[in-house]
DNA sequence: AAGGCACAGTAACATTTATCACATTGGGTT
DNA sequence: AACCCAATGTGATAAATGTTACTGTGCCTT
């Protein structure tokens, strides 16, 4: 069996989870799935209760910029913002680590919203949190130099694996940030002599 | 008197404007007045009935990185979001054009949500269309240079203004994009070459 | 072992953006 | 008119970033 929705939603009234196991469907998917694509419509809000998902805007030129992680317990902003209206979503959504997702439609969300306080206050939550995330890559992007940036998104993703060894290829790094492998390699070289980071193959030690 | 408040939100039901009426407290600002900063408590939300605030992303340097503007018949998100929890503002609200606004305690923004359809739809949808526009914003940092990003900046200016003539300096631009007024007067030079706009003192016309 | 391949390092050069230094312009003030 | 001053124009140069082209390196496959 799976872990029970109580404990990856702790906060979730006895109430609420009973409505969400009658509901919803669950569904798994392996990574590097595609979960939502620009421009699509949206018919359901997601909640995850395994893995990892990327929450990313697609450049015309295949860049993959990175905005944030959803990880077990958290749901995704933009499919609950679009619920009312079931609008087309403005980012993409791929599978990093194999998912598993609930998925609720857009009715629900939008009824539970009147009857189960602690959904209102999740929903809420997501939002603001998700909205302040935003404004920080803004913030990195509009004042911060690729170097800064570099140091921003290592932190970042130091946070969200909860370990101080990053498997991602420079390659990977330069598509989330729009930039090139090049001004990758030698912005980590450099950050390597200022004993920041110790470069292996397919990893990155984080030292501080 | 003020016109009235129905006008302004049309789809606010008659209980809920009663409801505002006689809770919420209206207040008078000049340009220049700054409504909120970065790190302060928010206390209320904030509905515009009259003029025009800036929101913007304050940069250690005095940068000052254009976001978006609310007008009237709008409402902050950043306060509506920040409400349950009576959070820190993570922005800058400057009033552009003097205005009215009317304040509403956090306390009813919350509780309305329940009482309250039409306020609840109100607050989804600005929620909504804001994050939004912060994507494109995120879009056009990411992804763009300056000059794509120029025109980018006009074309919203002239959505929010509903004119073609704008006045602002380069020097004023350049600070909202955070980059320097020579760079901006150079790219508008080659906009002007490009039969784009037409510069006068002061003022920039958009024929395009 | 040999070859293929993804990943990484690096030099050289191009382009974009930032900075500095100074000239010009036009409106308002005295 | 003479002056002041903010706004704008422009060249020269510096710095950051992007691009091209190639080398090296470790791992996997045959």
């Amino acid at each position: 069996m799976q872990t029970p929705l109580k404990n990856i939603f702790p906060n979730f009234s006895n109430e609420l989870i009973s409505a969400i196991e009658s509901n919803a469907t669950m569904q798994d998917s392996e990574a590097g799935t595609i979960l939502m694509r620009t421009g699509q419509y949206i018919k359901n809000t997601v909640l995850i209760t395994k893995g990892k998902i990327k929450i990313y805007r697609e450049g015309e030129d295949g860049g993959e910029f990175f905005m944030y992680y959803l990880q077990p317990g958290q749901a995704c902003a933009i499919s609950m913002i679009c619920a009312t209206k079931s609008e087309k979503s403005q980012i993409m959504a791929k599978v990093v680590e194999d998912v598993s997702v609930v998925m609720i439609p857009l009715t629900l969300m939008d009824k539970w919203m009147m009857e189960h306080r602690s959904w209102y206050e999740f929903v809420i939550e997501t939002y603001r949190s998700r909205f302040e995330e935003v404004l920080e890559v803004v913030d990195s992007i509009a004042f911060r130099s690729m170097d800064e940036r570099l140091e921003f998104y290592l932190k970042r993703h130091k946070d969200a694996c909860e370990c101080t060894e990053l498997k991602v290829s420079h390659q990977e790094i330069a598509t989330e940030l729009n930039t090139s492998r090049e001004v990758i390699s030698r912005l980590l070289k450099k950050m390597e002599q200022r004993g920041l980071v110790k470069l292996n193959r397919n990893q990155i030690e984080l030292l501080k």
